[in-house]
DNA sequence: TCTGGGGTCCTAGGACCC
DNA sequence: TCTGGGGTCCTAGGACCC
């Protein structure tokens, strides 16, 4: 059996751990920029149509109306709980796969001795007594099941307790029958139109197709989900991360930008992000990708997007030489005249630094490496970008992102923790 | 005025090899 | 007149996830 362990409302539930008057209220999270919901709360999700990526401009009134506190993004914060919840998951099973942020399946095989609704149920309050935050936990055969079990351990918390087992035949026709097609992890939007034009709505229907008609419009991956329905797994556990195949950011900016310095000043800044998560994996890049493109959603503006991918003379993981290739890329795609709304950098082609090829006809630069590693461990000691390359400018207001509701760190910085009020007493 | 960010996997088709 | 057969590697694009 395997059981998928999922936080309600992540992010939202985050917000809310230390701030007690805030329990039982409507709580929202906004993405980069405040710009779109990403997360609600059980209470905001009941009190209105709130639809996740909505636009906040759209819903501002609906939300202050409704007395629902917005908070921005807080990354940092919600890593670390993230990483509590998993440590207890550890406690459980030594198998575990981190699925996301807030999901992880852990293998029960040849663990349980108790009833799974049991044990399922000592998951949920363990996490909820060390860390304060809601889960679902549902148990099936397969991966797709205990996927389509949470969601039923959610979506009838009341009755259920946010636990639910399938663990016979009769259930897992009923739930199948009960859960919409679109509804299905791994069938999308695309596919969900396609198989609803010719009568499939139930994710039970779907399991009656034919496997030949699965296999030739969607793939093997659209096999694997069909099979793992019936009741026959076919995705095992993932249990160590497989080594990134690319690594990038892209942030909209605050506001939009004409100016080539500014931008590049903020393409050296990601540059200077991602190579520290590069060297964090002791890795290299072979191939760096920059892009850029306007606001998309502007109809006044011009609108110009492009991408361009460069080969590095040698694989690297030295932020310097990293900005440099992406300079000389952004000059390649950057035109003047239209107001930037976002650029990206990729690292791709990403290889172990020790089976990096040297190139004869550009000699190693000497102590890059220790160079680099005192960058990081400045920057690990005395905070994120301490230290970095002047390139990365002295502008950053001009481009960084607006969040204008975050929240304290209140795990991982000394200067934020959360305070716990006493009475005065009277002398 | 204001619309997120970071990923994975699969396939088809082109370019190339002997 | 007749123009093979068996491969690999790479990329773009599509679909999906949280």
């Amino acid at each position: 059996m395997i059981a998928l362990i999922d936080c309600n409302s992540f992010y939202a539930s985050c917000e809310q751990v230390f701030r007690p008057h805030l329990w039982g209220k409507p709580v929202v999270v906004l993405s980069n920029n405040d710009g779109c919901v990403i997360a609600a709360n059980r209470e905001a999700k009941a009190l209105t149509e709130i639809p996740m990526f909505e636009p906040v401009f759209k819903i501002k009134e609906q939300l202050s109306k409704n007395n629902v506190t917005a908070f921005s993004s807080n990354y940092t914060f919600y890593g670390e709980m993230s990483q509590r919840v998993m440590n207890i998951l550890h406690q459980f099973s030594p198998h575990i796969e981190v699925y996301s942020i807030d999901e992880s399946f852990i293998d029960l095989t040849g663990i349980i001795s108790a009833e799974p609704t049991v044990y399922a149920a000592e998951i949920r309050d363990r996490i909820f007594r060390y860390t304060g935050l809601p889960v679902g936990v549902g148990i099936a055969k397969t991966k797709v099941l205990a996927k389509v079990a949470n969601r039923i351990a959610k979506k009838f918390h009341k009755e259920l307790n946010t636990v639910y087992v399938i663990d016979t035949e009769e259930k897992r026709i009923k739930a199948l029958k009960w859960l919409k097609i679109e509804d299905v992890w791994g069938i999308g939007r695309q596919h969900a139109k396609r198989l609803q034009k010719i009568g499939v709505h139930t994710a039970y229907d779907f399991t009656k197709l034919s496997p030949g008609w699965v296999r030739r419009y969607m793939t093997v991956v659209g096999l694997r989900i069909w099979d793992e329905l019936n009741g026959r797994p076919r995705l095992g556990i993932q249990e160590l991360p497989k080594p990134k195949k690319g690594i990038g950011t892209a942030k909209s900016f605050g506001k939009p930008l004409e100016d080539l310095s500014l931008i590049e000043e903020a393409c050296a800044y990601y540059i200077s992000e991602v190579a520290e998560v590069l060297r964090a994996q002791k890795s290299c890049a072979n191939y760096i990708n920059v892009f850029l493109h306007t606001n998309r959603f502007s109809v006044k503006d011009a609108q110009y997007a492009n991408s361009i991918t460069i080969t590095l003379p040698v694989a690297t993981n030295d932020t310097l030489s990293l900005i440099v290739a992406a300079k000389k890329a952004l000059y390649q795609i950057y035109k003047p005249g239209y107001r930037f709304k976002k650029v990206g950098v990729n690292l791709l082609g990403i290889i172990p630094q020790e089976f990096v090829q040297g190139n004869l006809f550009y000699p190693e630069k000497k102590n890059v490496q220790a160079l680099m590693d005192v960058f990081d461990r400045l920057n690990y000691k005395y905070g994120k970008a301490k230290v970095y390359s002047a390139l990365c400018g002295n502008r950053k207001k001009e481009w960084q992102l607006i969040q204008e509701e975050r929240g304290p760190r209140y795990t991982t910085r000394w200067d934020e923790l959360a305070v716990v009020q006493t009475k005065k007493q009277s002398p």
